[in-house]
DNA sequence: CATGAATGAGAATTCATTCAT
DNA sequence: AATGAATGAATTCTCATTCAT
């Protein structure tokens, strides 16, 4: 089991992280949050960096693992296609700081935000491996299988992302549009936006 | 006419912000790439906020006045809303540093960030605008056009911007790609992925 | 006659010095109140330190020549005091921004401040002359006329400076103070605070 | 007890602040002086101004309590007033840099200025105070007690001020020129300028 | 393991001054 | 005479990181 401390730096971090972002993020705040010393931080975690990468890996890795479970439940490609999309959302939902930082950290020339796209090409290649097995078994119908998995990942990340922050504050409201979310996306991967 | 020198450090601002992103960007950078002194960018914006605000609200326009004048060449929202997927991603691969910086300075609880999030909301408004008139005329079917809108941004633009990552420094490539992007958007929107 | 635009300049200046201090007053500012551009201030006046010092020549000059004046219509030692400690008191309620730059800019090593210390010790001077004259003609008794000269310009200046600044924003209360602040003054010099 | 460097970057503060006044001087000169690295002045303090502030308050606050030792030392209101003269000449002698800064950073807009005041009314407030408490005992009679008590305050404050610059590097006659100016005070106060 | 005082390399911003027009 | 755009040296303040305790 994790050292007690880095659990609470990490608890910390996240929500530092998620308010500023990684630049404005202060590691005083960081240790403020955790009720530790600034000293303690760098005892656990080499720098800023790698503590953030560390956080961000975990992340991603949750998303990830949750996203996978979900679809294991299923064997046809179309309803784990469904399961997908329910975890996706769910997951943005549950996780709306670490979904800040997944779109807004992603796009830079850092090493550690490379490492991050890295991850985040694991999680598309975990979609479009679903799509491959469609295309397969002939349930799923899709030339750039590849360039669509990535089309949907953004179609549901920036569809969560939009609601958070129009949802600011309206915690209640989110859970239903959930549903909305879902519909939303489900009708852009399974029907033609064209009536008949 | 502008300034011709606010010109020159708007030039140099595009290329040094999305180099390294807001905070990481450093007005010294800047000042040096526009080839003018520290003090001449201040003479003309009030502060680094201000520069990168003005810039994002001109990139942004830009992109909604070329959205704007494509979806205008056509009457019909279908046509129309494959011309705003072509003018999309047509915009974001020829202005890749805007692309990448609309996307990952979009989220945050800054002034700068809320004003930047209200811009892309005017943009999603005009999808949305498309999908309603379809909607009207009989030609779509949707049920949460707003949601959908924001989808089809999301789409859209993570997918170029995904791209954008995968093909670094590849440029020939890129251009190609454009087909492959369109079409993958335009299936997505016009057909079931599911076969038959 | 001095040049136009000089006296404009001079009037801004004095508002903006006595606002916010030399250090702090910008140039920028008094080319404004000014209504000139601020390479017209260079064109008049070699630096900021000229300007100012330049200002306070003629600030001081005018508290001397106003003094001399008051001083000049009596020729008895002890009316003449009595006319000077009207005329400072006057001169400070009627010309409140310079009596704080007076005293706020007159101590540090600069050279303009050297300058102006001399400025103030020919007023000063102008104080000890007239207890002279009163100690040679016998009608005043002072072991130290100089350091009771300075003496009497700190207390009616203090005494001035405090109550502008604990009636701020009252014009009206200033000028009954005037006598009060008169009659305190009046009483230091010419009675003794001892009862009997 | 306070922190050793707190009172290091005391010291050094308050040489450099008297050497130049608060807008020139530099934090880099007072870290320097301290021997210390500039931002472990910014690991005490939060900026220059309360830096300034807390020097200031500290200053004024010996004054005020070195006058209130010498004057508890006495309880006839004329003694007391003996005292306080004696306390006020010696304590500006003997903290000539504070005394510099106390009579130019007091006047001006500043919220830091304003607060410095208020500390100085506190001071011209126990000089009132035994005022006060001699006319009640009918050994002083005073009409204006605030009035005389803020002369009073001028006229040593500018007396010693004025020696300390006309003495300046001249340190042995500084201290026979403090019976002198004690004299001349005790002169304005107890005896009438006029002879007989 | 944990601490937090100390550090110092930056970075944003300011503003007096210059000078081409 | 007057202008105001341009300059760049100077200065405050920040904050990740270190290290002695």
């Amino acid at each position: 089991m994790r050292h007690e401390k880095v659990d609470i730096i990490f608890q910390a971090a996240v929500q530092v992280f998620a308010e500023s972002g990684f630049d404005q993020a202060k590691m005083d705040d960081i240790a403020q949050a955790a009720g530790v010393a600034k000293g303690t931080i760098y005892y656990h975690f080499k720098s800023k960096e790698e503590l953030f990468s560390a956080l961000m890996d975990e992340g991603i890795g949750n998303l990830i693992d949750y996203a996978k479970r979900n679809i294991s439940l299923h064997s046809n490609p179309i309803e784990q296609l469904h399961a997908l999309v329910h975890a996706h959302i769910q997951f943005f939902i549950e996780n709306k700081k670490l979904a800040k930082l997944l779109l807004s950290e992603a796009f830079g020339t850092k090493e550690r935000q490379h490492q991050f796209r890295v991850r985040i090409l694991e999680y598309i290649r975990l979609i479009e491996n679903i799509l491959r097995d469609g295309i397969q078994s002939g349930d799923l119908s899709i030339v750039h299988p590849h360039e669509m998995a990535s089309a949907i990942f953004g179609a549901a990340s920036i569809l969560v992302l939009h609601k958070i922050y129009s949802l600011e504050g309206q915690e209640k409201e989110m859970e239903e549009s959930a549903n909305v979310m879902e519909e939303t996306v489900r009708h852009l991967l399974f029907n033609s936006l064209m009536n008949k």
